[in-house]
RNA sequence: GCGCGAUUAGCUCAGGGGUAGAGCACCUGCUUCACACGCAGGGAGUCGCUGGUUCAAAUCCAGCAUCGCGCACCA
């Protein structure tokens, strides 16, 4: 059966051909038309272009364990892979690329043969990541990948345009948007972030108009912070309830340049306490003053062009200067005019372009606008758990931005992307286009929109903007299942809703609402069941992973050195339900490492030792439950408790605690005590009924740990399983489309037997522990042969062998009532005293040294005791385990300390 | 400003009313015939601070502090 098992465990080969054998073999298509309870996941797109990272290895690693543990469970899987054309980014890219290699703008190859462009990146660039992932081995159903530009799935987005289109939900407006100058497009509010900026507040004064004195003019002081907007001023205004400027209210100030007559008003938003009081009225660029616009009909000036330089209302000293030069040059001249008043330090939040990363301006343009569909349904979904958010605390954040949600702005001025399908008819498109709302009510006969091109299209203008990036994955749970055209497809009968969506919580609003939204407007239910919240991954110093930190770790060079399976088993390992997880990275002579991948590695090879150990004995096992040892049986009993316990936390998610329950069961049980306390069973004298039983076990232990590690670590497991000869006669070709076994491997075994072995092992284990550390007291080396011997005083222990494996001692000798000489080292366990003569090590001092802290610290443990049971409100109010606890637990320490008094006695004075 | 998290050993983090835990790092010893990516032993923490509830608080409650994250039209 078993081929022979290397010393050390080599990833690199094993890990890429199980993946090639699982693939070509199937194992990761769903099938539409099985008789098994569906379970499924969609991906969440990574961007087409895109690169694998940390965040992404956390990610697909919980899905791939949620997968695999599913299939195991025998249930039928569908994990739906794919992509995103994630407009903004890879456009920028390839104009980045265009500029630098040939030194054009897109405008120079015009959009047909941009277009062309990007799509050659896109085949280049595209398949990287999906190969990434394939690499990290996970179980998606590539046969099913979908990219979000699909013909089908483009058409999808046409079909929902046109939905809501008619609908009268999507409409064309002129608005406040947020403008990034360097994308040059319009932006939706999520798309913005706001960063705390150091600026300054500039105060500067106007000449009230018509309230000239002998004085002197008077002046009206205002505080900004954008004083190079200062030319689209048409307007200040104040509170009405302030006292100071109440007579002001319905007159004037003199706009210094150019120069213009414009009216102060009254505005109730106005907070009194910051600057002066007198806020300077933009309504082309703040959405706050275009709003105190519109109340007082007040002209809209735009200062600046679409890339944030200022435009020919600046006046030619303005005009073609960047905004942030403006903004000095703006207040210099004031200064000159002698309206400048002061300036002070000032830290304000400025809104950044997400993906362009410069502050967006406020502006007005014309674009098209979402309100959402389905809000309430889909704020209820959550609210009463139909979609159970994990950790539950997101809820209260998606509740808060479902209630105050805003209308959608859609549009972008990009090329890369869903084309807005939208044509003008070609001698109105201008007037169309310059009107400042169109919907579908006012559309008339003179717009088109529809999924297809209007049959005479030549004489049609269509809308140049594409759509939002998020416009096309809020579909993709059942766009990529099913086309537009048809009644729902098979796929999509059998796996829709999917049952998991596992994502990272900083695109709640950007994607995981609007599915829920798309998923009531166009499937009448529910996306998905359950959403899981990843957290962030950051460094060893909490920083976030970015790639102009140079914090941010290549996971295929990690891949490449450890394994995938390390990496994703030190990453699930370190990754609590919800929390963000630091990802270290430490230095040793100018090379990175990772601690906690190595943690991975070191397991892995620990599983690849512990097995072949097991191969390397000769022989079959024989299972008989009736002639287990009571070490087995004890082991058994934890293997059996570690699937209860890994059972519920799948339950809630806790796939840190199941990695850690793994990693203590195998290493910290399974080889440490078990394998070391079975030794004796294969020398050569032993008995081969104990042999065959051991053997038996150590079978039973590594099939089921094989099976329950191997959605954490897929690659090693099946290696082993296969090495091992475990796949059964007509069974499973694989480890992973075996299923996981239902019964508990001591089911049937007489549960007092068990519990009593439990004890008594506990009992040897702990007796090792004690006899060991006698050992190191003295200096004695672990391997170090020596005899001991043991006072059973009573108790009736005749585990010699296993003692004497375990604590590396020669001989043990069994002596009821031993007297020992002065001055031998002994301890005191539950299996009786245990002596440590040592010929030329007796120490009576060293001994009483040693004694004397044990007895110290069995008088201080009760105390401690005491002191809580002689206090009468603890024994009448606690419950009565907790007493009795308390009871045993003065016995235990009271009996000690006599017998410690005794020994110390003994030694005499 | 409002809301939500976090704060436990040098580091990364579990735990969660009734004896403070793991891994790494550190110290000591060990080339023991599965594994030095290992084995054995060891040291190390007023569980952020202040109050409250309780027989009992690291754990529950309140306030505070520090850090982080959302949301918000103080220019």
């Amino acid at each position: 059966m078993a081929t022979e098992i290397s010393k050390g465990y080599q990833p690199g080969d094993v890990e890429t051909q199980w993946y090639s054998r699982w693939e070509e073999a199937g194992c990761f298509r769903g099938n539409e038309n099985s008789d098994k309870e569906a379970y499924s996941i969609v991906i969440p797109p990574p961007n087409v272009t895109g690169i694998l990272h940390l965040g992404h290895v956390l990610n697909n690693t919980i899905q791939d364990v949620l997968a695999r543990r599913a299939r195991m469970e025998g249930k039928e899987v569908l994990w739906l892979p794919g992509t995103d054309h994630a407009g903004i980014a890879t456009q920028a890219k390839v104009e980045q690329k265009l500029r630098k290699e040939e030194k054009k703008t897109r405008r120079d190859l015009g959009r047909d043969a941009f277009l062309e462009k990007v799509w050659e990146w896109k085949e280049e660039h595209g398949g990287i990541i999906i190969e990434q992932l394939k690499r990290m081995g996970c179980s998606c159903d590539w046969s099913r990948e979908r990219f979000t530009m699909d013909e089908d799935y483009s058409r999808w987005i046409s079909k929902i345009f046109v939905d809501l289109f008619k609908e009268g939900l999507i409409y064309r407006g002129k608005r406040m948007v947020n403008w990034c100058p360097k994308s040059l497009t319009a932006l939706s509010d999520e798309e913005v972030i706001m960063k705390p900026q150091k600026s300054k507040l500039y105060y500067m004064r106007y000449k009230v108009a018509g309230e000239e004195s002998a004085d002197g003019p008077r002046w009206l002081e205002i505080a900004t912070t954008r004083p190079e907007t200062l030319m689209g001023d048409t307007a200040v205004a104040v509170n009405p309830k302030d006292e100071r400027y109440a007579d002001l209210i319905g007159k004037s100030v003199i706009r210094p340049f150019p120069r213009a007559e414009i009216p102060i008003v009254a505005d109730e938003h106005i907070d009194l306490e910051f600057g002066t009081g007198v806020l300077k009225v933009t309504p082309a660029h703040d959405k706050a003053d275009f709003e105190i616009g519109v109340k007082n009909n007040l002209e809209i000036i735009d200062v600046f062009n679409p890339d944030g330089t200022v435009n020919e209302h600046g006046g030619p000293e303005f005009e073609g200067l960047d905004r942030f030069e403006a903004r000095t040059k703006a207040a210099e001249k004031l200064e000159e005019m002698g309206q400048l008043v002061k300036v002070e330090d000032y830290e304000n939040n400025v809104g950044f372009s997400e993906r362009a990363d410069v502050p967006i301006e406020p502006r007005i343009s014309m674009q098209w606008f979402l309100k959402y569909p389905c809000v309430e349904e889909a704020a209820a979904a959550v609210e009463n758990d139909e979609i159970h958010f994990r950790p539950e605390r997101w809820k209260k954040t998606y509740a808060h931005w479902m209630n105050g949600i805003q209308d959608w702005c859609i549009s972008r001025q990009l090329w890369w992307g869903h084309q807005i399908p939208v044509w003008y008819r070609k001698d109105k498109a201008d007037a169309l286009q310059a009107l400042e709302s169109l919907d579908a009510e006012g559309a008339g006969d003179d717009l088109y929109v529809g999924i297809e091109p209007p049959a005479d299209e030549e004489n049609w203008v269509r809308d140049d903007d594409v759509l939002d990036t998020w416009f096309s994955s809020w579909l993709w749970p059942f766009a990529t299942m099913t086309n537009c055209d048809e009644d729902p497809s098979a796929t999509e009968k059998k796996f829709f809703p999917t049952t998991d969506l596992v994502t990272a919580p900083e695109i709640l609003f950007f994607w995981v609402a609007r599915m829920i939204m798309a998923g009531y407007r166009w499937r009448g239910e529910l996306p998905f069941k359950n959403v899981y919240f990843t957290g962030i991954v950051r460094d060893g110093k909490g920083r976030k992973m970015s790639k102009s930190l140079g914090n941010s770790p290549d996971p295929l060079n990690i891949i490449a050195e450890y394994g995938a399976d390390a990496l994703r088993f030190s990453v699930m390992r370190t990754a609590p339900l919800g929390a963000d997880i630091r990802f270290e990275i430490a230095n040793e002579g100018g090379k990175e490492i990772y601690p906690q991948v190595v943690e991975g590695r070191n397991f892995a090879n620990k599983l690849w030792n512990a097995v072949r150990y097991r191969q390397m004995q000769e022989g079959e096992g024989v299972f008989d439950t009736d002639a287990l040892s009571i070490y087995s049986l004890d082991i058994l009993a934890k293997l059996d408790r570690l699937e209860k316990d890994m059972a519920a936390a799948y339950e809630d998610y806790r796939f840190n605690e199941l990695a850690q329950l793994l990693y203590d069961f195998f290493w910290g049980q399974y080889c440490a005590w078990y394998l070391e306390s079975s030794k004796g069973d294969f020398a050569e004298d032993a008995d081969p009924a104990s042999k065959a039983s051991t053997l038996a076990t150590m079978d039973l232990v590594i099939k089921r740990v094989l099976l329950a590690l191997h959605p954490f670590m897929p690659h090693i497991t099946e290696e082993l399983w296969e090495n091992l000869g475990y796949r059964e006669e007509g069974g499973p070709e694989f480890l992973m489309q075996t299923p996981l076994p239902t019964t508990a491997v001591l089911a049937g075994v007489d549960e007092k037997r068990v519990a009593a072995a439990q004890a008594q092992v506990k009992d040897v284990y702990e007796a090792v522990s004690r006899a060991r550390n006698l050992k190191a007291e003295y200096g004695l080396s672990s391997n170090k042969s020596v005899k001991m011997i043991i006072d059973p005083e009573g108790s009736d222990f005749s585990e010699t062998d296993v003692f004497q494996q375990l604590v590396g001692a020669g001989e043990i000798v069994l002596e009821a009532g031993h007297k020992a000489e002065k001055g031998v080292p002994a301890a005191l366990t539950a299996i009786g005293k245990i002596f440590l003569p040592l010929e030329g090590f007796i120490d009576v001092d060293a001994e009483r040294e040693r004694l004397g802290k044990e007895l110290a610290k069995a008088e201080s443990e009760l105390k401690k005791v005491n002191s809580k049971l002689s206090n009468e409100n603890f024994v009448s109010r606690a419950p009565d385990s907790v007493v009795n606890e308390m009871k045993e637990r003065k016995k235990h320490w009271q009996e000690r300390g006599e017998e410690l008094t005794k020994m110390v006695d003994n030694l005499g004075g």
